[in-house]
Formats: structure tokens, C-alpha cells, sequence
RNA sequence: GCGCGGUUAGCUCAGUUGGUAGAGCAUCCCCUUGACGUGGGGAGGGCCAGAGGUUCGAGUCCUCUAUCGCGCACCA
């Protein structure tokens, strides 16, 4: 026995080891498994982490169930594949870095966009050197050899290729239309990166001509020159649609046209509105419908236009209650509701009030797209863990408005495509003629990321595509169910015909040991590698797993962690002793064969996706069922001892997809110390799964 | 407003086809220092949020209520 098992079990000496010798054995690319060809694939594309910064908890918590599948399938026989990745994170990392610029007294606006893109490339890449040396220590047994990047050459082709390709097919269209502004970043926004939330807002009404009409907005009413109401509404049918009359306003009396819609409601307000149709969504439908004259109001920075007269220039945010007063002095306000609530939406990163804003961005068309992908749920080929998520699925694909794909940022991948006048052409390379202008937009994240597993298999004609697409299982966070998830369902449908993997498991929230979410605000983050420094990656691993359930958040407690590394120690013990005994001859059937029952029953839970029971369930055999009972009979008993090595060496197996480290790491002193059975290249981590069903004879050295 | 989830021991949570409640940590008692940077044995502690229903039997299925959390939401 070497001196190192006289001592506690030392994560910090070995974990860095153990993982050199995994990678150095080349099995983390399934092809170099033992009969690679006759495995059957089993594929898990990781959700690659944004490459801007450490990974935290929930990375932590995604690599340890993640690691723990391909693990658990590459044991149990399969060509297990798991494919790692960075993401650019287009948005999310300008917002990072322009935060950085600004603590440097710098900002991106001035700024050459190419000096820019290079200087986000830099501190992007320097980060995804760290976060791959951070996945690395997590244990990850991913196949480095097949890692890409979204900004990747190939990637950035394919995803512009795919643009084209939509825009063939009629899925991608330029549209002009109200469309989420960020006046922060100066950005437009897709639905999913707005936050909504109810704010109390005074509502105002004023007299306008004839009518009262209710706003929470008045600094957006300057050129308000439609008054709209409900064609069936019988206290206006004195008023006729078109009718034109003279009314005073703000800035002097301007002419307003009456106009009726039925998407007026009658029992809202006074029933009246005017609208405002450059920055409301709803307005802009109205104006579309009885083709109105748009004007913009606010300019893209949150300043009001010339049109506002006197208030030109001045910032929105401080100018609604002058305007208030102003039209109260002209004896135009009727009155206010305080108590009124408002859903106001806001940058999903900065908290800035969204400003509709009309422009023309790239649109892709959801109604298509989205009902194959309900018909692919509904007929059962993907599935949810847990299935309470179909629902919120469907729910939100059923109501799924089109996708804006366009953002004013550099960090992305360019929009392929050319603009002359009015004439638009898409294409990679320039279009032939004078005057072509390129779109110095890039794409949303989600529209490349949205491919991701079609790109980390070489779709469509890379050797891996045949073999491992589609994929099994994705893996993610419950807050992905809108931003990713449907989009890798739809484009995996619409590229190849077929769903991108068969399974969703979707994972909660890591939270503070109060159960409190995470936030540099409140400053209570754990950073998970100060916990595996302390107690061992396997002991963390342990506690992000055991107790909890997909879908469900967890609190993560320092002493659930140091619990789960004396259990590290407890296994390290228990091969001292059973190393320390004479361990060969026979093994006892009676406490085989309850082995065999647990490793049935935990095989099912790994099956099932239960890994929260089945750690559960081989923490508990090894702690108080061999050490505490079965070990301790075989002091009285001596007969017993070939079995208590029996059970370790198979224990191992079993618990090895969630402690690799500790478990790999006795393996190889068992492999030293029995001379005889197990060849001098055994590793662990491909070794045959126990199965009960196929019990292969007891290994011992007699 | 619509939807989803939680409500089980002091704390954090399990409990997968319904069969008289479990784990870890914490607390208390006893033992152990030749596997154990400690370990072992034992104890206390829960009308499983509330009400009603289905059933021979419900933490587990159905309905309603309360409460907390979350998601979605273009009524000015």
C-alpha cells in the first residue's frame, strides 16, 4: 500500500493528476473507446458557458449532472460523446465589456468598431482559457478534441448560410416595425431578453377636442393626431371614421382625424385613445391597419425631437410631469388615477426602460417553425424532465411572435447581407454592381447558438453528423426553456428533419445557503471552486446532486459539502482496511445478491434519470451498509473479507459517474495492489457498468 | 390577468404505478482512540399547509381554499 493510504484522502494532490491521466488516455473521444464501432452513440452537446467571465454555481451543477450521464453511459457500453463549447454570448458579453470600458472612463460609442470587435476577442478568448481550465477541474470528461467556439470560422459560416437559406425559404424577412429599443445599449432587443414588470404609474386623462383620453405616456403625445375608438361604441356615433377636427394640444392646436378599430377597448378609460404609432407596438398595428403617418417622437437616445417644441432635446425620463403642467395650465388635464398599474419593459441587462422605437430589422417568421416543433412534442419526440415543462413549451411556442434577429452591436456574427436603395440582397460575399452597402448588424446569439447541436456534430456533411446526430440529451437550466431551447428544436427541424435530441433535462437554480438567488448585489455568490479547493470536486459534486430533483433550485450548503468529502475520506478508509486484511478467496452470495439489488435499483434510477436517489442510494450501501455493518461483522468474521473487497471494487463502479476523482483514484491503487486480475491499462472510468443481469465472476487474486 | 411549482422532523430537502413517513445537518445520551483529520450505537422530534371527495386504505389521485416562489403577458 503506498504511504499516501496511511493518510487522509487528499483531493487537492490528486484531482489534477487523475484528470491529466483521463485526458492523456484519449477516452474522453469516444472513438478511441474498445470497440468503438459496435458501441451504440449516446451524445451530449454542453450548453457551451459564456465565454466573459469565471463559472459559477449553476455551471458547476450543469458539468456534474452533464459528466454524470456520459460517464454513467460510456460504463454501460455506449460511444459516449460529450461535446464542449464557448459561446460568444454576442449582447451579454458587449454589456460585460462595456461595463469594463466605462470603469476605464471609456465607452464604446466613438469608438472604431473594428478596434472594438478586437479588443471584446481578446478578453473573450482570455476567458474561455480560464473557463476551460475551470470545466476541467470540475471533472468533466468532455471530448476536448471536437471543442468549438460560436465565432469559429465554420460557425460563423454556417449560421450565415442558414440566414440565406430562411431567407430563400421566406422564413427571414426585413420588416419595419415597432421593435424593443434599449436606449443604454443601443440595441434593438428580441421579446426574450425584455423583463416585464408592473410598475405604478399615475394615468393622466386629458381633453382632447371633444374627448378625454387616458395616458400614462404624455411625453409621447406631441404629434398625436389620430383619435381612436371602437366602431360599435354608441357614446362616439356621432363621430364618423375620417372625420376631421380641429383640437388643441401641447404645442397649439393641430387636426385630428377620427378613426375607428375594434382593437379599441370600449370598457377601458373613457374608450378613446390617440396613439403614437412609432413607439407603441400596439399603435403601430392600428396605423398600419388604416395606413397613418408614423413620426418619431424620441430620438434613440431617450431624448425628445424638435416636434416637442419647447421640450425638444430634453430627456424623457425628466420631462413627463412639465408636460403635465404644461396641460394643466391650459386647463387640458381632467385628472389623474395614482393607483393605476402599468406592465413597463425594461433591458433585460441594464433595467432600462424599453422604448419602442420603429425600425427595419431581420425578422424571423415563428408561425412555422413553431407549429413542426408542437407537432415533434405532441408526437412525443422530444420530451421534458421534468414534464411539467411541456406545457410551459408549448404554451409559449403557441404564442411564439416572429423573432427579431438583428442587433446594433460588433461582437457577433455579421448579418450577410446587402443594402442599395431599397433593393436588399443577402449573400456572404459582396453583390455585383456599385452602391452595395453592407448590414453592420450582427445576429442575435440565439439564432447561431440555436444550431448548436447541428454545429458540434459537423451538420450537414462532417463524419460526426452521421454517427452522433441527433443528440440525446440537452441538458440545461429551467431559464433556457425560451431563450435556447426552442430555438435547437426549430432549427434542428428545419435543417435536418429531425429533432436535435429526444430528451430535455432541465435543471434548477443554484442558490445561496438561504435559498436566496445568487447576485454580486447582494453579495452572497459562492464561487464553486473556493468549495473545491476546501473540500474536493468530488464532495461538491455530491452535494449538487444528491436531494435534488430536475426543475427544482437548491440551496447550497457549505456543510453539505464537507459532509460529502468526509464521505470521500470514509471510501479512502475503507480501502485501507480492506487492503489491510487478506482479501482473496470466495465471496458470500447472501450479500452479493444484495449488490445486485441495489445496483438494480440504482441502474434504474440512472435510466430514469433519477440521479438524486441513486447517489443517494450508493452513498448510503457504502456508508452504513458496508462500512458500518458488513465491515465491521468481518473483524468477528474473517471469512467475510473477500466479499468486503468484492463490494469496494464493485461499490466503485457504481458510485464512479458522480466521484470520479476518488473513486478512479482507489481503482488504481487496487489495480497496483491486486497484481494478478486487472491488466496494467485499467481505468475506471471505461469499465464495464455492474449490471446484476451480467454479472461477470467475483475478481479476486487466488 | 393567465400559467407553473412549492407548502413533509429545528434547518435543507427526498419520498416514480396509493399500503400505517425518510436522509443529511443540528440536538441529547452512551461507546470508541490500530480502517476513519474522527467513527460507531441509540434517542427525541412530523395530526405530511387546511377543508372536502374517491378508495378497504392517500404525503401519494380529484376539487376547493390559504400561503410562498417563479414564469408569461402589445388594454392606451
Amino acid at each position: 500500500m503506498k504511504d499516501k493510504f496511511l493518510k487522509p484522502y487528499n483531493p487537492g494532490e490528486t484531482e489534477s493528476r487523475i484528470y491529466k491521466f483521463w485526458e492523456e488516455s484519449g477516452y474522453f473521444n469516444p472513438d478511441n473507446l474498445p470497440e468503438a464501432d459496435s458501441r451504440k452513440p449516446f451524445t451530449i452537446v454542453m450548453p457551451p458557458p459564456n465565454a466573459n467571465g469565471d463559472l459559477h454555481a449553476g455551471h458547476a451543477l450543469f458539468i456534474t449532472l452533464e459528466d454524470i450521464m456520459t460517464r454513467y453511459k460510456r460504463m454501460a457500453g455506449y460511444r459516449a460523446l460529450w461535446l464542449p463549447g464557448a459561446d460568444h454570448a454576442g449582447f451579454e458579453t458587449q454589456v460585460v465589456y462595456e461595463k469594463k470600458l466605462e470603469k476605464e472612463g471609456r465607452s464604446r460609442f466613438g469608438m472604431d468598431p473594428q478596434e472594438l470587435y478586437k479588443e471584446i476577442l481578446a478578453f473573450t478568448l482570455e476567458n474561455k482559457k480560464n473557463m476551460e481550465a475551470q470545466v476541467r477541474s470540475l471533472g468533466a470528461s468532455c471530448d476536448w478534441s471536437r471543442e468549438k467556439f460560436t465565432l469559429d470560422p465554420d460557425v460563423v459560416k454556417k449560421t450565415q448560410e442558414t440566414f440565406i437559406k430562411m431567407f430563400n425559404d421566406g422564413l427571414a424577412y426585413r420588416g419595419s416595425r415597432a421593435i424593443n429599443w434599449c436606449p443604454k445599449h443601443q440595441t434593438s432587443l428580441s421579446e426574450v431578453e425584455t423583463e416585464s414588470s408592473e410598475e405604478s404609474t399615475p394615468f393622466y386623462y386629458f381633453k382632447y377636442g371633444p374627448f378625454e383620453i387616458g395616458t400614462v405616456r404624455p411625453e409621447t403625445k406631441f404629434g398625436d393626431k389620430y383619435v381612436v375608438m371602437h366602431p360599435e361604441d354608441e357614446r362616439y356615433k356621432s363621430y364618423t371614421h375620417g372625420q376631421e377636427l380641429e383640437v388643441e394640444w401641447i404645442n397649439g392646436p393641430i387636426t385630428a382625424t377620427v378613426i375607428k378599430d375594434e382593437a379599441i377597448d370600449m370598457e377601458f378609460g373613457t374608450g378613446v385613445m390617440t396613439i403614437t404609432p412609432w413607439h407603441s407596438q400596439v399603435d403601430f398595428e392600428i396605423a398600419e391597419r388604416h395606413k397613418l403617418d408614423f413620426e418619431q417622437i424620441i430620438d434613440w437616445r431617450g431624448k425628445l425631437l424638435p416636434i416637442a417644441g419647447e421640450f425638444a432635446g430634453m430627456n424623457i425620463k425628466d420631462v413627463r410631469q412639465k408636460i403635465v403642467e404644461k396641460l394643466k395650465e391650459k386647463g387640458l388635464l381632467v385628472r389623474v388615477d395614482e393607483s393605476y398599474k402599468n406592465v413597463v419593459k425594461h433591458c433585460y441587462k441594464c433595467l432600462s426602460a424599453i422604448e419602442p422605437q420603429i425600425k427595419a430589422q431581420w425578422f424571423v417568421k415563428m408561425e412555422p417553425l413553431a407549429k413542426r416543433a408542437l407537432e415533434a412534442v405532441e408526437q412525443k419526440e422530444v420530451r421534458f424532465i421534468p414534464d411539467n415543462y411541456e406545457k410551459i413549451f408549448r404554451y409559449w411556442m403557441e404564442n411564439a411572435i416572429d423573432w427579431n434577429i438583428s442587433r446594433q452591436i460588433v461582437w457577433g456574427i455579421p448579418i450577410p447581407a446587402w443594402f442599395k436603395g431599397d433593393e436588399i440582397q443577402v449573400s456572404i460575399d459582396k453583390p455585383e454592381g456599385e452602391g452595395w452597402v453592407k448590414d453592420n448588424d450582427t445576429f442575435d446569439t440565439w439564432f447561431s447558438s440555436g444550431q448548436w447541436p447541428l454545429f458540434m456534430t459537423d451538420y450537414p456533411d462532417g463524419k460526426d453528423y452521421p454517427i452522433y446526430y441527433p443528440t440525446d440529451v440537452m441538458e440545461t437550466g429551467h431559464d433556457l426553456i425560451f431563450k435556447w431551447v426552442p430555438r435547437m428544436i426549430m432549427f434542428g427541424l428545419y435543417l435536418s428533419n429531425k429533432t436535435p435530441f429526444h430528451t430535455v433535462y432541465l435543471h434548477g437554480l443554484v442558490n445561496d445557503a438561504q435559498g436566496k438567488k445568487m447576485s454580486k448585489s447582494k453579495d452572497n455568490v459562492i464561487n464553486p471552486l473556493t468549495l473545491t479547493e476546501k473540500y474536493g470536486t468530488d464532495a461538491l459534486r455530491m452535494t449538487l446532486i444528491v436531494g435534488n430533483t430536475p426543475g427544482t433550485d437548491l440551496a447550497l450548503r457549505e456543510d453539505k459539502v464537507k459532509g460529502y468529502k468526509n464521505f470521500a475520506n470514509k471510501i479512502w478508509n475503507i480501502t485501507r482496511f480492506v487492503l489491510s486484511q487478506k482479501h482473496t478467496g470466495e465471496v458470500k452470495d447472501k450479500l452479493v445478491d444484495e449488490f445486485k439489488a441495489l445496483a438494480e435499483d440504482v441502474t434504474k434510477d440512472m435510466d430514469n434519470y433519477f440521479f438524486h436517489t441513486a447517489a443517494e442510494k450508493i452513498y448510503h450501501y457504502i456508508w452504513h451498509r458496508l462500512a458500518d455493518e458488513i465491515i465491521e461483522e468481518s473483524k468477528k468474521d474473517p471469512s467475510i473479507l473477500p466479499t468486503t473487497y468484492y463490494l469496494l471494487q464493485n461499490s466503485l463502479k457504481l458510485l464512479h459517474p458522480f466521484m470520479p476523482f476518488v473513486t478512479e483514484e482507489i481503482w488504481q491503487e487496487l489495480r497496483e495492489a491486486d497484481s494478478l486480475k486487472l491488466p496494467a491499462n485499467s481505468l475506471l472510468m471505461i469499465e464495464k457498468w455492474f449490471t446484476p443481469s451480467k454479472v461477470e465472476g467475483p475478481i479476486h487474486n487466488d
